[in-house]
DNA sequence: AAAATAATGTGTTTATTTTACACATTAAAA
DNA sequence: TTTTAATGTGTAAAATAAACACATTATTTT
């Protein structure tokens, strides 16, 4: 609970002795962790990896690892991306950061917590690690470390997430039928909804472009194929104030 | 970009190989910078301190330490809380981390920035500092190190935190008006709103309990005082499913 | 004491959004 | 050719949000 450093609160400081404090005794090793959602066979997906840690042997972790003392958080968690799934062009947010004392075996380590949407079938062509596997999101269960808390703060961040911005055509293909797109909420959500009523109400934010296509190689009749309109959505003007709890 | 430590990614890892990385040369000093909202003369305000750092001497900055190695950085922000205002049971809630590598003058330092709302007029009766001070939010800039940027997310968190959640109470009195209720609304999200509507809608919420109490000392028609129920609200069944980008 | 003021407190109408719901169409499969 | 299982579309009802005006009350002013 007490840190050693400040107690006389509201002392200037000089940069040296800030310095001091900053290269004193009570650094911490600084992780990230990456949530990695995909999205197939209509199921959400997460990627998680066997634990480094022979201690955790047999429990499946998120993608982790230490930050480097010259690197910044955000380009590490880009880092363990590319370096897991091949993939350089991902969508990846931070989400939260856990920072209880105990969490790693290994000693102090905090960790950030990022999440990131990548196309599985993109990604299929680069995974070459057998130790990595696509976990549905349903079925998981006793991770290693606090992964698991980690890992349900960030699908729950999903959740609320989808419903507000399009992060989720970082699942899809490029071209998606909306079948496709519903089947993707559904999965998401954990909810059934009405077909007419989601079309309806994609079609009326008219960020969806018609590409005159069909499906191939569906067993049944095909639907038209999409594209997400980002550009135009980066135009939107927002909508404002509306209280709801 | 570039860490030391992990380039043969999968090989199975030791509990001793971790701890040399975790104890190793990339331990990285950690922050806490806390963003201390409070509502006052019908304003929304923020808590400052001027820099603790000579070298900035002038500029206001975000009320911060550094976290302790042994230290949770929940419990640090609850620290420097109760250093800086002497008070304990506030709202409090992590935002967002920050991690680029140049952002601290002293050194790597990797801080978390938490919100924290409280009522001004409880905090009055402890404040002894004057080198704190209370900014009107609107006029805000020029903050030191990157502490515009955490401002300005952690405002922009609070204003569309405040539209789903019943934070808005923890800046108010226990009792007060719809009038005030209203004015916080208003200052947030710096709008204007009908006043019957907005009655209506919270009404409607059936949170607000009616004291049978009348506004003192105002110079003008007294309003009836209300308080709110968090008990009802955490027991509430929380609305899900609403596409809305 | 009366009048003026400036706020509180309330209700209705309209527009918008959401929900519920049913049938024709198309391509593949039988 | 028939059957099947999906796509594709429209409408009515309900709920929510937005626009809007007047009576009431306590204070202040005259």
């Amino acid at each position: 609970m007490a840190s050693t450093n400040t107690k006389q609160a509201n002392a200037v400081k000089t940069l040296q002795t800030i310095q001091t404090e900053v290269q004193g005794s009570n650094r911490i090793a600084l992780s990230v962790d990456c949530v990695i959602f995909g999205f197939d066979e209509n199921k959400l997906k997460v990627l998680l990896i066997r634990s480094d840690l022979k201690e955790y042997l047999g429990k499946w972790s998120l993608l982790g690892d230490l930050v480097g003392g010259n690197e910044d958080i955000h380009d590490a968690a880009y880092r363990i991306l590319k370096e897991r799934t091949g993939l350089d062009d991902v969508y990846l947010e931070q989400v939260h950061t856990f920072g209880t004392v105990d969490r790693h075996p290994a000693g102090r380590v905090v960790t950030v917590a990022y999440c990131s949407l990548i196309n599985v079938q993109h990604h299929k062509l680069k995974i070459l690690d057998n130790e990595l596997h696509w976990h549905d999101v349903k079925s998981i269960s006793e991770l290693a470390f606090d992964h698991q808390e980690i890992f349900e703060t960030c699908y729950r961040w999903l959740q609320k997430r989808i419903q507000e911005h399009p992060l989720g055509f970082n699942l899809l293909p490029k071209k998606f039928s909306l079948r496709d797109l519903q089947n993707l909420y559904e999965a998401i959500l954990d909810t059934k909804m009405d077909r007419r009523n989601f079309r309806k109400k994609f079609f009326a934010m008219d960020f969806l472009i018609d590409l005159d296509e069909m499906e191939q190689d569906v067993p049944h009749r095909p639907g038209k194929l999409y594209k997400f309109n980002f550009e135009k959505y980066a135009r939107r003007k927002k909508k404002w104030v509306g209280i709801d709890f």
